[in-house]
DNA sequence: CTTTTACTGCAACTCGATTGCAAAGATTAC
DNA sequence: GTAATCTTTGCAATCGAGTTGCAGTAAAAG
């Protein structure tokens, strides 16, 4: 597992203290995390601080967001080596008990055939039901 | 095609004014709507009223909602004989240029191995990219 | 050390979604 | 048919996630 500081270095994102608490949060959480969910957490940290802080993040592929209909934006740390490209796509699992999003990191997208002249560029998969300490 | 009439009817949705013509403007576009698609189109139907009106379609499987994160949830009639269940996915497609989302009801979806004891329930697959009206 | 640039915190604001309430319309009971 | 009941509708208000302006602070450059 990288340091904080080593993935800021590698994504050439200036390191800050905010910066440093959000990521450290993220990975240390199992299932994505809301704005919400990391201004709870941060108890000192502004919104605000912690929002700009996700953009700078998005932008610079330090994590990648995920719209699992929840109505709040979730992010979760991209995995080493991702670049946000297609290639790198997977899906992301909502559990409708427990209210998490995992990183399916594991299973394979297959490759989508889309329409004559369609070009794809990103895609968000979210698969929803029942996580395996939900289905019992 | 079926008449709103008669869709209604099958899903058991009573009939009414506002759901005749909500219906009717869904079933008269080539794109998903959102909320304010339809409010701009119906200029004498309140928001609330259309609102009110999609929840019902959602629950008795007249349409359902896709979030494409473009911020707004989209409504499509549901295809006939459509369930909404796992086996009834479908992709989303969202044009990153003209905002327009599309069913791709032709796209087969592979079967997803989800890891051990998860259990699906249904699913959000959306697809960014160039339709092939903007890619050129 | 001074200037410039970037980051942070606060407060205000935007906008899509949602709800309370009363009036209007439809349905059922008598 | 009429009264009582339930459903739908329109209006206005509210909620909440996301976003921005601005001023103060910290860091980098000269």
């Amino acid at each position: 597992m990288q340091t904080e500081e080593e993935i800021l270095k590698i994504k050439k994102v200036k390191n800050t203290a905010v910066r440093t608490v959000v990521l450290r949060h993220l990975l240390s959480q199992e299932k994505a995390q809301s704005l919400k969910d990391i201004e709870n957490a941060l108890a000192y940290t502004d919104r605000s601080s912690i929002f700009r802080t996700l953009k700078t993040f998005e932008e610079n592929k330090v994590i990648h967001s995920i719209e699992d209909g929840s109505g709040m934006t979730k992010y979760a740390v991209c995995a080493k080596g991702c670049n946000c490209d297609p290639k790198d796509l997977h899906y992301h699992f909502y559990c409708t008990n427990c209210d998490k999003t995992f990183c399916l990191f594991d299973v394979p997208i297959p490759k989508i055939q889309l329409p004559e002249n369609f070009k794809l560029q990103q895609a968000n998969m979210v698969v929803k039901g029942l996580c395996d300490n939900c289905n019992k």
